[in-house]
DNA sequence: AAGTTTACATACAGACATGTATGTAAATCT
DNA sequence: AGATTTACATACATGTCTGTATGTAAACTT
């Protein structure tokens, strides 16, 4: 076979990585054979083989390639529970006009098995929430502090909450086809938790 | 092969089914072959086909065996939002306590690809959290009139919040296997996501 | 008591996936 | 310009899983 240059190769493996991103969301992560992956994104096993490891390599860049769905250093302005908001909406919004993120978090929440070479990914997913869980928790101790939360809110214990609803909204969102659950008032029902958690004004 | 007594018989189904739901979730669904099933449960793979058309059926019947976590029925004393925390408390307690619970509810949620024949699993769960949802609003909305919780709580949106709780919860907790997340506290922070829907007094 | 059905074990046939080894022509290095 | 990698395609060797077909002795049925 011809030799391919740098740039020709790296779009390959995109093109691998993106095909594989599509039939994980179909068939399932471990049901995916990467002669499917091959043939879709238009090479052979060889090419796959050639970029990654094994399935588990190739799912660990479907993964990077479409990063993570929730960034607060991009909301830098305003007060803390209104860059909590931003946040998590930004996050929802992004699996509504993201087609690629949408697929490799169904793929992450709905149709892949943490065992064996992929029990390591599910503690990927764990760090991931202890990042959550130390940021929400400044936020909420800044929320405190400015008296934006009442100041008995323990901003740990709020943050873990936070974070199952977040964890819940994301994997119910995802399967809520029909808009019957949740999808229909994300962003209501996000307007609401942090509502929740905001000093109310003695009546 | 001697034929065995019904009873016998509806042992040895039983015996399949525990054996595969200790295989599942050692090895995830998809990887899961009956024959290994089979061995552990000490039969053949002749004695799965007998009980069971496939692994999808076999899965089913796993999910029947263990039965629903959440049973807000069993707690028919005291106001709402005391039923509602009993409920959950007691879900959370059967994860901790039942190791079949524990077993199951792992596969559910991280060892199991919701594709193909499974993809019909998934909704069951949805129709699940749409009788989660009927019966919190129920419990909701009789906490508003009974001015447990404040007149501006929208039944309908509070639920689905929590249902957004308790399926991250759940998730969270079966991952959370060092307790560094939720696992530790998930008897505050279930406290804390109720009594956030309670009228609060006047300062 | 004979016939029928049950509850499996065993055997068979075929499909499919994986990982590696090998080949090769062009890109890149020196 | 020659030597060396690179970026794959092809071929190979092997293991594994599935579904079904068939056999069989004991449990039920009538």
């Amino acid at each position: 076979m011809a030799r391919k240059t740098k740039a020709e190769a790296a779009l390959t493996r995109d093109r691998i990585v993106t095909s594989a991103r599509q039939v994980f969301s179909r068939e399932g992560v471990t049901n995916t054979s990467l002669e499917t992956v091959a043939k879709e994104a238009g090479v052979t096993r060889g090419a796959v083989y050639w970029h990654f490891r094994d399935k588990a390599d190739l799912f660990m860049a479907v993964r990077q390639q479409t990063g993570t769905l929730l960034r607060f250093d991009d909301f830098r302005t305003g007060a803390a529970l209104e860059r909590l908001e931003a946040g998590l909406q930004a996050a929802l919004d992004r699996l509504r006009t993201d087609r690629q993120a949408l697929e490799t978090y169904e793929v992450m929440l709905w149709k892949c098995e943490y065992v064996g070479a992929f029990a390591g990914v599910r503690k990927d997913l764990m760090s991931a929430s202890s990042l959550f869980l130390t940021e929400v928790t400044e936020l909420y101790g800044e929320a405190v502090r400015m008296k934006q939360a009442p100041a008995d809110l323990d901003p740990a214990l709020a943050a873990r909450e936070t974070l199952c609803f977040y964890a819940g909204l994301l994997k119910l969102w995802l399967a809520d086809e029909n808009g019957v659950t949740v999808r229909g008032e994300v962003r209501q029902l996000i307007a609401r938790h942090v509502a929740g958690r905001r000093l109310q004004k003695a009546v």
